[in-house]
DNA sequence: AATTCCGCCAACCGCAGGTTC
DNA sequence: TGAACCTGCGGTTGGCGGAAT
């Protein structure tokens, strides 16, 4: 029996249930440690849902949306802390290309890492980029440059510092048998995504896992390359839903911190950004996208 | 040393869609 | 069936800390 039902079942009355924000006294601001420990007690016994009624049965003074808000984004024991790795960027770029503002699918994509983190990233580190250069985060110069400049740049990155890029382009003959599926990595354990499709559009027209010249791992690309500035320059393969990151359950162990999480296992951390990736060519690309 | 500016991020708000009664 | 409520999402804001002046 789930929660849901459980707590249902059993405190829920017509005169009990939707007392949300009945009472006039809630509190608002900063968590307190108390409330905290509070919450992630209740959590921890009873599991998540409810929010309203996980609210009044911990007693604490604050509206089941700041509780689930509080959890999600603070909480959780999945959570990872920290900068943003060199691959997560390159995630969130390609997966902005894609779907937009999406930010809670975006973070689905980054375990540990919430949709507020995404959004908070893109706003303060890609926003602030594009009016570096002068120009609409959504306009399709700045999206081309993304594409066909940071993106690149960021594998190349990725590559010279792992120096995995080739493993992870095997064909799947190439992978153990007892490798989880769909799961070969950028760095180690790290999950990069091939074949195993979802439903959703395709940036390129075909990428295949088992195409030994993967398109998705080639950098610097050509203006006058197939496809071109303003096609779609990348098809990173992604996948839809968690079957992705199953590596990622042995790469990340809660409770250690990032930083170090990531550097004992050989991962990417984030001292590399996006704004070490900016420079002049990049005006330069802008203003020839502007001129054709 | 004091003040101002700026970036980051936690938290709130409003809305939409789903669920319950 | 419709009102009340819950949940999740994206946009926005306010506070804090560090950098710049």
């Amino acid at each position: 029996m789930d929660f849901d039902h459980v707590m249902r079942s059993q405190h829920d009355s017509p005169s009990s249930v939707r007392t949300e924000e009945v009472t006039s006294d809630v509190r608002k601001g900063p968590w307190t440690a108390e409330e905290d420990a509070l919450l992630a007690n209740h959590v921890k016994i009873h599991g998540e849902g409810r929010w309203n009624l996980v609210a009044r049965r911990a007693g604490l003074k604050r509206t089941g949306k700041s509780c689930r808000l509080r959890w999600l984004n603070y909480l959780r024991p999945d959570l990872r802390r920290g900068n943003m790795t060199l691959e997560e960027q390159l995630l969130i770029l390609e997966l902005h290309c894609r779907w937009g503002n999406r930010w809670s699918k975006i973070a689905q994509h980054l375990p540990g890492r919430t949709d507020n983190e995404v959004k908070n990233y893109w706003r303060t580190r890609v926003q602030k980029l594009a009016k570096h250069l002068k120009c609409d985060v959504n306009s399709k110069q700045f999206r081309d440059t993304m594409r066909c400049v940071w993106m690149p740049r960021f594998m190349e990155q990725i590559r010279a510092s792992t120096g995995q890029f080739q493993a992870s382009a095997q064909g799947p003959s190439d992978r153990p048998a007892e490798d989880p599926p769909r799961t070969h990595g950028i760095g180690s354990g790290y999950p990069v995504y091939d074949d195993h499709r979802d439903s959703l559009p395709e940036l390129s027209p075909s990428v295949s896992s088992s195409d030994s010249s993967d398109p998705r791992f080639s950098s610097s690309p050509s203006p006058n390359q197939a496809g071109g500035i303003g096609s779609e320059c990348f098809g990173l393969g992604l996948g839809d839903g968690p079957n992705y990151w199953t590596g990622c359950a042995q790469w990340w162990q809660p409770g250690v911190d990032a930083g170090e999480q990531e550097d004992s296992n050989g991962c990417l951390v984030g001292e590399d950004s996006l704004e070490s990736l900016w420079n002049e060519e990049d005006a330069w690309f802008l203003q020839q996208q502007l001129l054709e």
